[in-house]
DNA sequence: TTGTAAGCGTTATCAG
DNA sequence: CTGATAACGCTTACAA
């Protein structure tokens, strides 16, 4: 059926081994063999399979990724940015995705494994112990994008932004410019890394300025539109003294907030100030335009996937875990009232 | 290194045939042997080596999918329909982008074949000769999804929306909205799908309605909000009689109008009235809300694999070209003169 | 510089 | 039901 290096050889009256040699550059052949071998490839399609050499080589050129959903921008740039640097390297990415599912996580890694992957990146949503494990007994290296392991003390590579500096440096944003009473509009609480350590940025942010952290100012739900109208709703019925601004664990959500507020006529930045959070494609669509905490998951991605390399190349001193920076984007929707 | 079938045999005491026929289910294997088989495969954490399944048995579960880049939310949705039915039939996916360029995309028509993809799923910017008959010369069969070829003499299965069909609407909307002076601000004259396929459809209502198509109300550019806000300009300062509204090729491209028509205080939709493209995320977040008409890239990638399937599976009445319904969405840039 | 032959880790055929 | 053994398509000593 297809061609193989066989009929190659023989179409070319040299070995296979020849063949093998002109295809791979491996070593020398003569000027003769070769233009004959090219030829005979040329003309045929040839193109070697893969398998066979990735049995006998150990090489597959192939690494893994799994995000929850690669439909969400957020997983989009970070893939973008790991391909970027695998693809310039011959390497082929294998793209799988969880719906955040431990079930289907698990599965995906043993797949992963029997297809001989080099390495992993893996953009989890609650990277438990038994996921840990898991990865543990996989031959391959992995590194954790996007979310750490909740467990501290089982050390695995991560590529992650910093989620307790980034949102202590909103909401010290926020302190700076006058305001005192701040609420938080966050992702689920389960969520160890864009949800439990977010609050803990935020939390400590208030208790360094000397401000009591209020539950009522504390709202928790997904990262969706929904979540930020309900949760906005829920800090504006609950509280009848109104935060001055709210801090947010999405720019979906911080829209959604500003849509439940536009509803109530608050006006956004004068009444309340609204702080997105990841700096999405939209930020500057809305009007006003959204401030933000900008995290590059481009950059994640490069940066996840150089450590990876590493690891790939057997280096032992790669850091257990780098932070990619993020920043504070002030556009319109928050207002200083100093 | 890796354990490897021999070894389980040799501590499970049995031949590797058997070993194999217990992973495989393929024959009927003792209860006995069975069970202690699996024990020693559980211990070992023993994964069959696919690549050597795959040069075997010619499967390799494995589809190829080509987009120009993952992180624009269109090829996202797309690839997260395709995911979706391949997952789930123990497909694996190898994503590659091209950046819309000719000579990434050949190259990685040659590395997929070598992979032994078993099908190959293909979004192209410009899907012309060359890369047609490079596809041809592939031993797998391919699906284009989101752009047709260009040559229409090349018959190549095709999963798209309809965009002739598809402006065709958009504008039809806006004359049955009582709009006479209607200008298009699309993408690229060279992207024949997305580009010149959009235009034909807005010259037809155009000219079906009677009314003149004027040359100034026409501006292309890529599908960028930089490109929407310049059309804007461009049809803004070259026109002394303003288009009522203008269809546009992409939401960017609309958010991107408006920006400009924001700037020079022209109202939406009371003195031009706006229409998006494609219904992105961000379509309800801005205000007022886009109208735009409504492609399910999702779908779109559900289909295309679906009809992939059936190619894989040796069907040979699969349709040649298959359309994914379109929806105009009426929401608040769009005002009815009647 | 070239060819022969021994694997790589499986599956599949054929005896038993 | 079970076990040898020949492929699968390629790389890589080892010889020549």
């Amino acid at each position: 059926m297809a061609v193989t290096i066989e009929d190659i050889a023989r179409e070319a009256g040299v070995s296979i081994a020849t063949v093998s040699r002109v295809i791979n550059k491996t070593k020398p052949v003569s000027a003769e063999l070769r233009d004959r071998v090219y030829e005979v490839i040329e003309k045929n399609h040839f193109k070697p399979n893969s398998l066979a050499q990735g049995l006998i080589t150990k090489k597959t050129n192939t690494i893994g990724i799994i995000v929850p959903d690669i439909s969400n921008a957020v997983f989009g740039k970070l893939t973008k940015g790991i391909n970027s640097v695998f693809a310039q390297e011959g390497y082929t990415v294998v793209l799988c995705e969880s719906q955040g599912e431990l079930e289907k996580e698990l599965k995906l890694l043993g797949i992963l494994e029997e297809k001989q992957i080099e390495g992993l990146l893996f953009a989890g949503v609650d990277v438990n112990h038994t996921l840990v494990e898991r990865m543990r007994k996989r031959n391959y290296p992995v590194v954790l994008v996007t979310q750490e392991a909740s467990e501290d003390e089982e050390a695995v590579h991560t590529v992650i932004h910093n989620n307790v500096e980034a949102m202590y440096d909103a909401v010290k944003f926020l302190l700076d410019n006058g305001h005192e009473r701040i609420a938080y509009l966050g992702g689920p609480k389960n969520d160890f890394s864009s949800g439990k350590k977010r609050v803990i940025g935020y939390k400590k942010a208030l208790e360094e300025a000397g401000i009591e952290v209020k539950d009522s100012y504390i709202a928790q739900g997904d990262f969706s539109f929904e979540a930020g109208y309900q949760g906005m709703k829920k800090l504006y019925e609950e509280n009848s003294k109104l935060p001055t601004a709210v801090v947010t664990g999405s720019d979906v959500i911080a829209v959604g907030a500003i849509q439940y507020l536009d509803n109530m006529r608050v006006k956004i930045p004068d009444d309340i100030s609204i702080m997105g959070f990841d700096d999405s494609e939209f930020a500057t669509y809305i009007k006003p335009e959204l401030s933000t905490v900008r995290i590059s998951y481009y950059d994640e991605g490069v940066k996840a996937a150089e450590m990876l390399r590493e690891l790939m190349d057997g280096s032992t001193e790669a850091p257990m875990k780098e932070y990619v920076p993020h920043k504070i984007i002030r556009r319109s929707t928050t207002k200083n009232l100093n």
